[in-house]
RNA sequence: GCCCCGGUGGUGGAAUUGGUAGACACGCAGGACUUAAAAUCCUGUGACCCGCAACGGUCGUAACGGUUCAACUCCGUUCCGGGGCACCA
């Protein structure tokens, strides 16, 4: 009987879907276990072999679980609301709600052919009116709420409005520094005052509190997708899908108000288990900075004196400051630039508004500025220095406006020298006059009260100084901003507020879901509004009521659909308290490193949000992430000669003038390319001719990311097919370590299969049929087993599964060896694998005759004593190398082993008659003699 | 430029807290079975040296230096690769 991998697989699926073996309760006596995914968004073009890997390493992880005695939850489903289904219904005419379905019916397909434990009924799709009433319902909730800074987190808006009625907002703004609103036209009041503010007033000024909130906002604008993106879509100033350019537009949108929670969501990474460079990523975004705002008094011929706040993280250079710049957008500019400088001031904004983001980026090294005509004044000494505009200085950051420290900053030095600008020197010999150093650990010179101190001690001095006297503050800052949470677009969630008066209020929540309305215009309605503008009748509800025609980002439906999972079917709220309560955390999260800012700090900000509001027991999302690597493809080219349709052979191809072309990885076995399959691949090609070296022609390679243009595509379902479920998942995980990135590369898999089919020998034979007996197993067998369990139990836990697969290699060619054919050893062996080879598994332990699932078995235990009786090897070094090994009895006493160990021939020779200085005795079972 | 991660045979990669480097697999070479092929099995396979041989020796984890009885592992410097941020004061 042969491995008939086909047949076996097919069987088995039918089985676990017929039994739902992989459905989970949400009670059980059992502890719970949640291993999570990252569910796919639906692509059109189908599933590579790349996809599957983190799902492989989840599914391994959860079966394993699952045979350790967890009820584990491991559910699938599709984040499928987006722009490249749009994008396709633009192009060819295919309404996104029929696309999304046939291309999730492809993906459900091809990850059924794997084998995967999914519970699919609890299966959430993020385009589906059941799920996203609850996306719109999440987002009322955060409209309604304000963060309360003293508390730390947040609260209803009613408790906000009760603030105002009895004491109103003054007393918290201005004396308060926690309390105040940061960049928003914020005005003080009295509770009498608030009383006595019309409703829309009320309502605008509670939106300057709301952590979803509407406002015109600076927006990243892309003109080919007709729509808003957020911070985290733009790369390098264009977009992240497409790479359409990007423009700053100021537009009426939605944001969340994540910024107020940059500290929490700074803390909270230090209580999950992230990797560092995953940590770092997110800390980077959020971008903490501290240091402080100091007051510089402007005087100017154009106006009276004036303030001007700066932001620096090093008070200790303030006696360094030879000029101020501001950012050109500030406001003061206007108020204090002299007639003298007037012209000259108006051209440069001019300049300065004909920058795009594009090109300020690409010349970050251009210096460029204008002196205003007005002078500040340093508090701490009185000095007067000019003050500057220049676009280096951002308007969005700190209070755009800096004091210029030239010997100490690299920009500010630049700045200086090209402008001319003498510059003070703080530091003594570590300012060389040439380039600035931006050193801590100098000792101040030239700094009045602060001479002789180290810099980095008087950065605590200076903050004292300035807050006693009044000049300014201590302050922190984030690069981070609020979210931005409208897109022009169609296919996404509507937001579930009706506008009145221009002010958007609440939908009722017994109104939800909000519906997309049925639609085939997905052209942007121009004017910067979406699609749903077009829509007529759906936006205008009656004369005073209007809808929004913006819907919400991708991000919006994935930030919480993990919650859904614990209840995935409930219409009366968006999960039941006692299963959110139950599944809790998730505690393996696996998916790509891609999401590392959007997706992760939406979700990590949702579930503050709703445990804040008391929905939930826990404020972070994810208790472990492990973020799996590309498998990249292997991509082959060929050499067109310019202009013919003569193709050369790799190395002569410097010889010509020739454009590289991507070619099918199917058609060239291994570097060579098939060119009579060449000439079907495609009509242009058909009459190709080639110049061939040794008779082949060579293709070119190169490893990039897997992708249909080029060409170097493999489909999981036509490895599946050649090779198995089982070897295909167990030789991605044979690639190499979860976490790196790789190239695919086939030829590995023959071995994986080998051992698969050497698996099946134990138990079959293909001349004398069952091999199988119910010998009692050996001491030599056992060690093989208890072996194996160890090892891969351990390596399991650590998702370390590349090693798991080679410890299963390691106990088949061993029991091989030793023509183990024993019931005893291999049911316990074939428990082992059920995770990493389930069809496999299965079958053969029900050949076993047992039943039920493989995954209800007993798992087997490991027992220490095959492994110490058997390793009765010492292995002797002397001065650190290994000299011999010796046969000595492992429970010989220290002493009796080192006279044993000494009296060896081969260590006599190297002792060379000296006596040795010390015996080192490692772990009980390794010897180095010191001589 | 700054921050993070990494660099091990021809190849993919092993090596929990420093303790026999190169497991396992691919590839390659040789052999067995076969008319032949496929499949399967066996042997060898980091470099160099010594010897008829068993045995043995030296070097070797990007480079150099350090700590240690002992370093792929820890520390320092440099080089290379990958990722993130990028005028953030």
């Amino acid at each position: 009987m042969e491995y008939d991998f086909r047949k076996i697989e097919k069987d088995w699926q039918k089985n676990w879907k017929e039994s739902n073996a992989y459905k989970v309760n949400n009670d059980s006596p059992k502890p719970k276990y949640y291993v999570l995914d990252m569910f796919p968004y639906p692509s059109g073009a189908g599933l590579h072999v790349g996809h599957p890997l983190g799902y492989i390493a989840s599914d391994i992880y959860a079966r394993y679980k699952r045979l350790k005695g967890f009820n584990v939850l491991h559910p699938m489903g599709f984040d499928a609301f987006g722009l490249p289904a749009e994008q396709y219904a633009i192009d060819r005419g295919i309404h996104p709600a029929i696309s999304t379905e046939n291309n999730i019916n492809t993906f459900r397909k091809q990850l059924d052919n794997i084998g995967f434990s999914f519970d699919w009924s609890r299966e959430v799709r993020t385009c589906d009116p059941k799920y996203y009433r609850w996306t719109q319902w999440i987002f009322l909730q955060i409209f309604d709420s304000w963060f309360n800074r003293r508390k730390g987190k947040a609260e209803r808006i009613k408790e906000l409005v009760g603030i105002f009625e009895t004491e109103g907002n003054a007393s918290h703004e201005i004396p308060n520094e926690k309390f105040q609103i940061a960049n928003t036209g914020k005005r003080i009041f009295t509770a009498h005052e608030w009383k006595a503010f019309d409703e829309k007033t009320r309502q605008e000024i509670l939106m300057q509190y709301r952590l979803a909130y509407l406002a015109y906002t600076d927006v990243n604008w892309c003109e080919a997708l007709g729509t808003v993106l957020a911070n985290d879509e733009v790369i390098n100033g264009v977009s992240y899908r497409g790479g359409f350019p990007v423009v700053k537009k100021k537009m009426r949108q939605w944001s969340l108000r994540i910024t107020e929670y940059a500290e929490r969501l700074l803390k909270g990474l230090g209580e999950i288990d992230f990797s560092d460079s995953m940590k770092e990523i997110q800390r980077n975004w959020i971008g903490k900075s501290s240091g402080a705002e100091i007051d510089f008094k402007v005087s100017s011929e154009a106006s009276s004196e004036k303030s001007l706040r700066v932001y620096t993280t090093r008070p200790d250079t303030i006696f360094g400051v030879d000029f101020m710049v501001v950012a050109p957008e500030h406001e003061i500019v206007s108020e204090i630039t002299s007639a003298a400088q007037h012209s000259a001031i108006n051209e440069y904004l001019q300049y300065v508004q004909s920058r795009s983001d594009i090109e300020r980026m690409a010349e970050v090294k251009k210096i460029t500025g204008c002196f205003t005509g007005a002078y500040a004044i340093n508090p701490l000494n009185g000095r007067k220095i000019p003050v500057w505009i220049s676009e280096y200085v951002l308007i969005g950051y700190g209070t755009g406006a800096i004091m210029g420290v030239p010997c100490g900053d690299e920009r500010d030095h630049k700045f200086a020298k090209h402008f001319g600008i003498p510059v003070t020197n703080i530091i003594g010999d570590h300012y060389n006059g040439e380039e600035a150093n931006p050193t801590k650990d100098a000792v101040l010179t030239n700094s009045d009260f602060i001479n002789g101190m180290a810099m980095r001690d008087a950065i605590e001095v200076v903050i004292k100084r300035i807050e006693e006297s009044g000049i300014g503050k201590r302050q922190v800052n984030y690069k981070m901003r609020d979210a931005g949470w409208s897109r022009q677009r169609y296919w996404g969630e509507p937001f579930p507020v009706v506008y009145k008066d221009g002010i958007p209020y609440a939908m009722d929540e017994k109104d939800l879901p909000l519906e997309l309305p049925a639609s085939n215009d997905f052209k942007s309605a121009g004017n910067g509004e979406g699609p749903l503008a077009n829509v007529k009748e759906w936006v205008r509800i009656n004369e005073n009521e209007r809808r929004d025609t913006n819907t919400m980002p991708t991000h919006a439906g994935a930030a919480w659909y993990f919650l859904r999972y614990a209840d995935p079917h409930n219409d009366i709220q968006f999960a039941d308290k006692k299963a959110l309560d139950y599944w809790n955390q998730v505690d393996v999260y696996i998916g790509g490193a891609e999401h590392a800012v959007a997706h992760l700090l939406y979700s990590r900000l949702w579930v503050k949000i709703l445990h804040d509001l008391g929905y939930l027991n826990f404020d972070e999302p994810f208790r472990k992430l492990i973020n799996q690597g590309q498998i990249t493809g292997d991509s082959r080219f060929v050499y067109r000669i310019r202009n013919t349709k003569q193709f050369v052979s790799y190395k002569l191809k410097n010889n010509y003038e020739t454009d590289q072309l991507h070619v099918d990885v199917n058609i060239v076995d291994g570097l060579e390319l098939d060119t009579a399959a060449f000439k079907k691949w495609k009509p242009d090609f058909a009459d190709a001719e080639f110049i061939l070296e040794d008779g082949k022609y060579i293709c070119g390679t190169a490893i990039e990311k897997m992708s249909k243009s080029y060409f170097n595509v493999i489909n999981p379902d036509e490895v599946v097919d050649k090779y198995g479920a089982d070897t295909f998942r167990m030789y991605e995980m044979f690639l190499g370590p979860l976490e790196a990135s790789k190239p695919w590369d086939i030829k590995g898999i023959e071995g994986v299969h080998r051992f698969l089919k050497k698996l099946w020998r134990l138990f079959y034979d293909e001349v004398k049929g069952k091999v199988l007996n119910e010998e009692k197993a050996n001491d030599a067998e056992l060690k093989v087993l208890h072996k194996a369990i160890k090892q891969i139990e351990e390596v399991t836990e650590r998702f370390s599964f590349n090693t798991g697969v080679s410890g299963f290699m390691i106990a088949v060619n061993e029991l091989s060896d030793l023509k183990c054919h024993k019931k005893e050893i291999l049911e316990k062996l074939l428990i082992l694998l059920t995770p990493y080879a389930p069809h496999v598994a299965e079958e053969l332990w029900h050949q076993l005759g047992n039943n039920g699932s493989i995954l209800d078995a007993a798992y087997p235990v490991y027992d220490s004593k095959y492994l110490i009786e058997s390793s009765k090897e010492y292995p002797i070094s002397v001065n650190g190398k290994l000299r011999t090994t010796m046969n000595i009895a492992l429970d010989a006493a220290q002493p009796e082993v080192e006279k044993i160990v000494l009296e060896n021939e081969v260590i006599q020779k190297w002792l060379d008659g000296k006596s040795p200085k010390k015996i080192i005795f490692v772990k009980g079972k390794m010897v180095n003699i010191v001589i």
